[in-house]
DNA sequence: CCCCACCTTGAGATCGATTGCGATGGCCAA
DNA sequence: TTGGCCATCGCAATCGATCTCAAGGTGGGG
């Protein structure tokens, strides 16, 4: 800038306050200082300018993944969900920074708090990080999470109703006949276990037509649940056995395409032998061979609500909790 | 710092030096002087070190989305590929600030390397910004582009053979038996250019068994390539009509997959009446119904390759293109 | 007992912008 | 001619870290 402002024959303090568009500068003297700035292809050193005025003009996305170390950014669900809340962030003419976390690492939050690179952060999922963010809440204002709404939780958290989407979904299911159904997914992760809470509300109500809950614990990865289904199926034995299932409600929908992968792999039929409902609607599930049934997570609205919801917090408001809707999309895979 | 340093009774200098497990300070205070951050909560304020050390230990990822206003980062293609750099990057410990490109914007690229934002940059796509990048290239090393290996270029781009990969398509419906083959896409963005170069080869090679070739010009979203393809179908009459066609080949997977949704929504069916492939692989390729046949890019490996490629440009070597085979994979929808 | 190394530490410059406050000059009215 | 106001502009402090250079302290050897 010094060197503009030595080409212009000015100071530097008027340099920045023409490109700045003050009008502190005469309007003369302020283009002849624009147009020579853009011919010298000088800009403004962004580092430098969010040093001095204490704000970066840039939102963090933090992605933990504790519960499945291989679990990739590329997972279907989560790049939804980047690329609306990306398209979102820029509208807003901010910038955002994607990280990644890979626990176990206790203190990232407040790494990334205390190193002030962005104005506000958004965490996609809580994964196990529930009690990192907690803590964090108490002294930071501009965070919103994506994930399930715990009891007694004093961060601001987006997403659907987990409990009553995923009870609708397994109700759906004892409705068309099933009768023993399998629950793919680790309900440790908090938004499994709100979608857990739900499948069992629909046992407890169907309790005289249905067999006990049972859990197939999965990771959220594609690989780790088509073998924990694919083992499952080898213990169960075939179609009339002892241990025998018709319906599986996988947690997601990369969970359930890959029970049914497994499924069919074993020689049984979606939805003739097992009925298979996931949960997200993730763009593949309508595309699925046979079209999944799912319990639809409206990302976009969600990814606009989390931005949304975080400026309000960076303008200091103190935004409650947000709710959507889960509707249920029956589709060919439980038909 | 300051407030570290006069609690700890030394230097900022030394909380600095400490803090960075410099062997200048005494073993004894430099685990003081930690145990004391770690308990005050304090974190090096990123924005003023990478102001006093010139870089930023991150990467920005650019995203020009030129040939279509409403083509948003969700696009299928484009997660995949945001997921596995920002894994690979992560994974070198950076931090990645995705940017979305929306042109008209001439300058973006200048601004955002004068900004200093990041120390390196990756650009997904030519998209039209094939002289912007050119023009940057000259005086910016650390950049590298993910798109089509066009003439006289130089600036470094990583990509599948799009030329051999559309031809190998083409050639596999030709041998199919079909004749009439439509070209789905925008041959003026520069990667859907090269493909519709392999496939005018295609069909010069086997001039007299098929008609000539023929482009239906759509968009990179799904929503509007389907509304081009439903326009030709209806102006092409049914099968046995004068300007009937009995292939596509779709520019994109996404294009190729809502081709598929306007024939089968037309009353045809593909393959039956219609073959169709497509160029992506995306993960939904091999689950849609029926499964895409398509031109595989290994974006996992393509993304790798730009990463490693970017951080042997930040350290100054000048790294020439590469280019990935691309590979036909025939699935049921060109049977 | 002195001096010289060496080990530690601190003062201050620096990165590149922004901005409060004071200074300058022009112009008009008295 | 002079005082006063206003439109402009520049000086210098500031943001929070890093790093050079030099000084302080300690210990060992002569």
């Amino acid at each position: 800038m010094s060197d503009i402002a030595r080409i212009a024959g000015v100071s530097a303090s008027t340099v920045s306050r023409a490109l700045a568009g003050s009008t502190l500068v005469a309007a003369a003297k302020r283009d002849e200082i624009r147009r020579l700035a853009r011919e010298r292809g000088y800009v403004i050193n962004t580092t430098a300018r969010n040093l001095r005025l204490q704000r970066t003009q840039s939102i963090s996305v933090a992605i933990p993944l504790g519960h499945e170390a291989g679990q990739s950014l590329a997972d279907p669900f989560l790049t939804e969900m980047i690329g609306h809340v990306a398209d979102r962030i820029t509208q807003r003419g901010y910038g955002m920074f994607l990280q990644k976390i890979v626990p176990p690492m206790d203190d990232w939050l407040p790494q990334l708090i205390g190193s002030h690179r962005s104005d506000g952060i958004i965490v996609i999922g809580q994964s196990t990080e529930h009690a990192v963010l907690e803590a964090a809440a108490e002294a930071y204002r501009p965070l919103v999470v994506w994930g399930g709404r715990l009891a007694r939780q004093s961060y601001c958290t987006v997403g659907t109703d987990n409990v009553a989407g995923a009870r609708s979904a397994v109700e759906h299911l004892i409705q068309a006949g099933r009768r023993r159904i399998v629950f793919l997914g680790d309900p440790a992760v908090p938004e499994i276990g709100l979608r857990y809470q739900g499948y069992l509300l629909a046992h407890e109500r169907a309790a005289q037509q249905v067999v006990p809950a049972q859990v197939v614990p999965a990771h959220l990865t594609a690989d780790t649940a088509y073998e924990a289904m694919r083992a499952f199926i080898g213990a169960a034995g075939g179609p009339g056995a002892a241990g025998a299932f018709d319906a599986v409600f996988g947690a997601t929908d990369v969970i359930a395409l890959s029970a049914v992968r497994a499924i069919t792999a074993a020689g049984l039929s979606v939805p003739g032998d097992v009925a298979v409902v996931g949960y997200d609607d993730i763009v593949m599930a309508s595309h699925a061979n046979p079209p999944l049934s799912t319990v639809r997570q409206d990302v976009q609205r969600g990814a606009h609500m989390l931005v949304d919801l975080l400026f309000r917090r960076m303008e200091g408001e103190d935004t409650p909790s947000a709710t959507m809707p889960a509707d249920l999309v029956i589709r060919e895979s439980s038909a």
